[in-house]
DNA sequence: AAGGCGGGGGC
DNA sequence: GCCCCAGCCTT
């Protein structure tokens, strides 16, 4: 058997019982393909009922508040995701009358969706010969044929295209685009490959020249950040401030409470005695309830140090000296999409109440 | 061509 | 801790 039908073969036999498998409706399948880029099946699973039921065609999804669609999306991550979503089902309402473009280059133009995802749709959807490259696939051509350029290189990425390209099935472009990416996530892992009961085992390269473990190759080291970030949890009754979060930054439009951001790790005594502390609140008098111990929040490429100053005022800021907050009522904090590590906060101290 | 962008899970 | 996940966009 030639690679695809023995991928094939195995995918009919391994295939999981997923909820965008028993659709080709381009709405579903871009739905699916946008949640599950860098997101394990497991982890974007219920984010897909959610936007399913909650989006059931491309119209909802384009007439709901970007908000409203953050908070849908929140703990997610990679919140561009969630507003390019936004962006192009209401050009697919305004310019394609709410029906999807049925080629890859025409879905190729649509805002958050690259080459995988293209090649995902126009294939599932309408059988388009293209072939998908995520990180299943660098993975299994990475080690049947014993290919070693870095996936993150220009060069790498050329030559993995170029290989996909001449292993695809045109007969069943759906099929075997789906059939090599479970079979790399369930059978050519990344870590323990179950190697010994592979229907390639034979010819795959990386067996033989035991080079699994270093297979795929990757060049590039992320550099990791750190951040300080201290946030004022700010009561007045029943009513609370937040902002939204609108810079060119992790979390872009997602809300959050006032922010102190320093450089450097600063204790509360500290922070409460500088003149960021003394700016923000100027002549407002406050009182301090309660200061959390610092609480880390790993993100691929930053570690952040948060802590929370848990606040209460006896009469509401001034617009003046509101910079950009708003007051919300405390059970519409639910209604904003917050970082998770915010969510968490909140949400741990409404428990233990 | 390189770097930024989340959060969770496996080991 | 480190690595990876149905990647894409910006500079």
């Amino acid at each position: 058997m030639d690679f695809s039908t023995e991928l094939k073969f195995w995918y009919r036999q391994n295939a999981r019982d997923l909820p965008w498998r028993h659709t080709t409706d381009p709405y579903k399948i871009w739905l699916s393909e946008i949640i599950l880029q860098q997101t394990r099946v497991d982890q974007g699973m219920s984010y897909y009922y959610k936007f399913t039921e909650n989006y059931p065609t491309v119209f909802d999804l384009a007439q709901a508040p970007e908000t409203q669609i953050l908070r849908d999306w929140q703990g997610l991550g990679y919140y561009s995701r969630a507003r390019n979503l936004h962006t192009t089902a209401k050009l697919i309402v305004s310019d394609w009358g709410g029906k999807f473009p049925t080629t890859y280059s025409d879905l190729l133009k649509l805002k958050g969706v690259g080459e995988y995802t293209a090649a995902a749709i126009s294939s599932i959807c309408f059988r388009e010969a293209k072939p998908v490259v995520d990180g299943n696939v660098y993975r299994v051509l990475a080690r049947v044929f014993g290919e070693s350029t870095p996936i993150d290189s220009t060069s790498g990425k050329k030559r993995f295209r170029e290989l996909a390209e001449s292993l695809l099935d045109h007969s069943e472009p759906d099929v075997y685009n789906q059939a090599i990416m479970e079979f790399g996530a369930r059978q050519c892992t990344p870590r323990n490959p179950n190697c010994p009961i592979c229907p390639l085992a034979a010819s795959c390269v990386a067996r033989k020249e035991h080079k699994i473990a270093v297979l795929p190759v990757k060049a590039g080291k992320t550099k990791i950040t750190e951040r300080w970030m201290n946030y004022l949890i700010i009561r007045h009754k029943d009513n609370l401030y937040i902002r939204q979060r609108t810079a060119n930054d992790i979390w872009k439009n997602l809300w959050e409470f006032p922010l102190l951001e320093t450089t450097t790790a600063t204790d509360p005594k500290t922070l409460m005695k500088s003149t960021a502390w003394r700016t923000l609140w100027q002549e407002i008098p406050f009182e301090l309830n309660h200061v959390s111990t610092e609480i880390k929040h790993i993100l691929s490429h930053q570690k952040i140090w948060i802590r929370f100053y848990e606040l209460t005022i006896d009469k509401a800021i001034p617009k003046k000296q509101r910079h950009d907050w708003i007051q919300i009522k405390e059970e519409q904090l639910e209604q904003h999409g917050l970082p998770i590590a915010l969510h968490k906060y909140i949400t741990k101290k409404r428990i233990s109440h």
